[in-house]
DNA sequence: AAAAGGTTCAACCGCGGGTGC
DNA sequence: TGCACCCGCGGTTGAACCTTT
């Protein structure tokens, strides 16, 4: 036998709670506590079902509530927590103080998700978006030419699109060495990037590779470096992170000395973790993730058809 | 100024775990 | 052991509001 809808009961209110019902719920909870859900309506002289009542005090009435916009703290603490524990949201609010479930996972799917997928990161697995490319159709082409690909330099993280940059220009022995290790890794044969410590094994494999450093590379936008927690994860292989664990950027100062001794321990690799480090500034705060992770996408590619 | 389309978020729904009888 | 009930969770809805044309 099903259980019946706790509001299915004729006679009881649906929809948006009058200031009255407030007055009525938040007396009776203040005289008397939440205590039985199924008999407070009753008790308090509601025409609701216990359910709406618990909701409307849990996500509203309650005098712990923090109201008003999030703050960059507790958006980075969101997408820090997301990235761990994925739609749980009632877990995620048990670490935001005053937050509630509902009003975290409102804020996720209307603000937070459609930024990551504006900046060409998955907002499911956190990592970037590579198969809104797919560059194995370009690696594979006997059309294959730089000014194709440059043309889609905008598309792609600029450390992928570095390295396969590199690869077509080097017509040596060289580049097939890179080719054996781009198809081991299934790092652009593949897309989607499933996460980035892939990209890291991967550079780390092409820095095996006699005579080539990443360093050879010629940069294609700005240097953007590595994302400091990503990398923490590759480093401790072995006792790897959850794979969809990558930080975001991060206004603990109590991690800089991790990032820092992590750094020192790759000084001969040519790497560096800087501008992790540093401070961010307004605009990185306004973007609210750490450069890797913003990956600019044309504003005519309809990246709706991918969601 | 008004209609159309887009966005936000409070509230609802259905499901499943836990508990008591 | 099985059933009924309570509670909390995540997904979805729709009215209100905002923006664009």
């Amino acid at each position: 036998m099903g259980r019946s809808p706790c509001c299915d009961k004729n006679g009881l209110k649906k929809g948006p709670w009058t200031p009255e019902e407030d007055h009525k719920l938040i007396q009776y909870i203040q005289l008397h506590g939440p205590g039985n859900w199924r008999t407070l309506p009753k008790n308090a002289g509601l025409q609701r079902c216990g359910k709406s009542c618990r909701l409307r005090w849990t996500n509203y009435l309650r005098p712990d509530i923090k109201r008003g916009r999030f703050s960059f703290e507790e958006e980075e603490t969101i997408i820090q927590l997301h990235s761990v524990l994925g739609n749980k949201w009632s877990a995620i609010a048990a670490r935001l103080p005053g937050r509630t479930d509902n009003e975290i996972k409102n804020y996720w799917n209307t603000h937070i998700r459609k930024r990551l997928l504006r900046n060409g990161i998955d907002p499911v697995t956190h990592s970037p978006r590579l198969d809104l490319l797919d560059l194995s159709s370009l690696l594979n082409s006997t059309q294959f030419n730089l000014s194709s690909l440059l043309g889609l330099q905008a598309l792609v993280n600029p450390e992928v699109f570095r390295l396969a940059t590199t690869l077509l220009a080097s017509h040596n022995e060289r580049s097939d060495l890179l080719l054996q290790k781009l198809q081991q890794n299934q790092l652009l044969l593949n897309a989607p990037l499933q996460n980035q410590r892939q990209f890291f094994q991967f550079q780390n494999q092409i820095q095996e590779i006699p005579n080539f450093t990443t360093q050879n590379v010629p940069s294609s936008t700005s240097s953007q470096p590595m994302q400091g927690q990503v990398e923490e994860s590759y480093l401790l292989n072995g006792q790897m992170l959850p794979p969809q664990n990558y930080g975001y950027c991060n206004s603990d100062a109590s991690d800089n000395s991790t990032f820092q001794s992590l750094n020192n321990n790759r000084s001969n690799q040519n790497f560096s973790l800087d501008s992790v480090l540093s401070t961010p500034t307004e605009d990185e705060k306004e973007s609210y993730c750490s450069n890797l992770m913003k990956f600019e996408i044309p504003a005519s590619l309809n990246f709706d058809d991918f969601m």
